[in-house]
DNA sequence: GCAGAGGCATAGGGACAGCCTATGTGCACA
DNA sequence: TGTGCACATAGGCTGTCCCTATGCCTCTGC
């Protein structure tokens, strides 16, 4: 389903948080490297969209309605995940000069990277990072060959040579469309939930072997064929909210999903599906300069988390 | 700042997904109304702005390499900020064959309600819904007056003829710019906070209230007069990002921020500084319909919130 | 082996959105 | 009462984006 055209331009809305935060259209204008009139249309035309004022102008400058203010705050959510999104766009772009490589599962650089770049850009500005995603058995390759100086894995299971400190926790789920006939009872057994074929990564891919591993501590040695394999989350998600079938996914990756009701949580009886994400780098050494850096804000993030729960 | 270029047109980013998800440029292309030459030199100028390659094309389809996945991933995030973005300004259109109307404070209306709307269009798709936001006092004013079917305020103390039910917890955190004095210790005491003029919302707000509130509840009978008052959230994160001073708000704002380390959260020795968001309609009758479903979706939202903490 | 279908790329042309400069209008403060 | 600041309007231009038509490639079925 494609999203709809009212907000797909974030120049505006963008627009709008400069004047809430300057009080005026003219300056926020300037902030943006744009003329007072094209900012004074662009605010017009986007009032035009939303359908109600959003501005009170006033001779001495410009302030947000009420419902200005609720838009604005509601913009403002989608502009951070923008910058994130920039800042892991920046980290792909493989400069030579790069001072940092980072080796990374995609759960990782998919919802937590974005956030520790942001914030080690405020910690050192010139660092220059190089992101290459994998799946977990690829990123301590990297760091073994000494091709990574930095790796984030999902996997418990750490291959020798490597040191090793907990990052953040993860936990899958397994989730079905609402109509199907699981989400009655939000529950099965794991001997079920292992007998049917479910829509899923890859085999190499941490989540698969999360849950595989999952069920073999749970007592269950054998899990059913796939329904079908796709290599990328979003094609399972949208696997699953067609009705095609269960999926188990990082949390994370459904949280919208299981908020709006297009998916359904089923609770797998007795079956642990927490996981840790750990960094990695050869051991032996200690991370050294952008690379510390890295490793303490990344730490930070669990201890700040742990605070919040 | 404003955002960089590179993420300010989603429509793109929506169209990778959807190839992601149907594994063909001419479906995506098709899913988005648009014809499929639009969107191959659309991808094309995505790719060129990225600046590395996201699709794999195959005269049999295309499907996303490894970087593809991560920018999908990150664009997914971004895109469902979006959807919120989009239902809260749905609701916001005063349509007068509205069937409910909901009163909301900022806090509420800013972080939660956005995905209880999704999750009830899914629940009754023909809902249509009028939110007006302000104060808790304003939203208690609306509800008692018949004026909304339903509101969630903010403040502990709930007004006579309103039946009440906690929907979220909410915290207020103090925060600095990174280097202000307090950003080294990280800790003050309440005396010290109350006597220390900061960045502040106007008097009636929740947010205000429940801080004068917390530090009279740990015997401290006055605090110093604000530094500046703004109605905008934005306008008083920008001024302690801008070391102004310090501000207190609420920690779903600037949870980004404290990521990002573009400010730093400070204790208050002592102050309890948590508070619960409420549900509230007039005493002696039960919430009937769409007013229902949707304190149901509130009401779910928290056991699933505590489920993960 | 060959024809057809499905999929992506390229070419050319037209419409619309967005931006800039210049100018007008209204309010506040000295 | 004049000056400064802020927003609105007008006119003209550039550039982006989209569509239709067409070409090339690969896989499949006969």
């Amino acid at each position: 389903m494609p999203l709809p055209p009212r907000v797909t331009d974030l120049t505006s809305f963008d627009l709008l948080l400069s004047v809430a935060e300057l009080g005026s259209i003219g300056r926020a204008a300037l902030a943006h490297g744009m003329s007072q009139p094209s900012a004074s249309e662009r605010l017009r035309t986007l009032e035009a969209r939303v359908g109600v004022t959003l501005l009170e102008r006033t001779p001495r400058g410009a302030k947000l309605t009420t419902a200005g203010q609720l838009v604005a705050g509601w913009a403002a959510q989608v502009i951070a995940k923008a910058a994130d999104l920039d800042a892991g766009i920046t980290s792909l772009r493989a400069d030579r000069q790069s001072h940092l490589r980072i080796a990374a599962s995609l759960t990782v650089a998919e919802y937590l990277l974005p956030a520790w770049l942001i914030a080690l850009r405020q910690v050192s500005p010139g660092t220059a990072t190089v992101l290459s995603a994998g799946n977990s058995v690829h990123v301590s390759e990297q760091v073994l060959a000494d091709r990574a100086d930095l790796g984030f894995i999902e996997s418990t299971d750490v291959p020798a040579g490597l040191a090793t400190r907990v990052v953040a926790r993860d936990e899958l789920v397994l989730v079905v469309a609402p109509g199907h006939p699981w989400a009655r009872r939000r529950r099965v057994t794991a001997a079920k939930a292992a007998a049917t074929p479910l829509a899923s990564r890859e085999p190499g891919s941490g989540t698969r072997q999360a849950w595989e591993h999952a069920l073999q501590a749970a007592g269950i040695a054998e899990s059913a064929d796939p329904l079908l394999e796709m290599s990328s989350t979003t094609a399972i998600k949208a696997a699953a909210i067609g009705g095609i079938g269960p999926a188990v996914l990082s949390v994370h990756t459904v949280e919208a999903d299981l908020a709006a009701r297009t998916l359904v949580r089923i609770e797998v009886g007795d079956v642990d599906l927490h996981r840790a994400l750990r960094a990695v780098w050869p051991s032996g050494t200690t991370p050294r300069g952008p690379a510390s850096d890295l490793l303490t804000i990344a730490t930070r993030s669990l201890t700040h988390r742990a605070d919040r729960r």
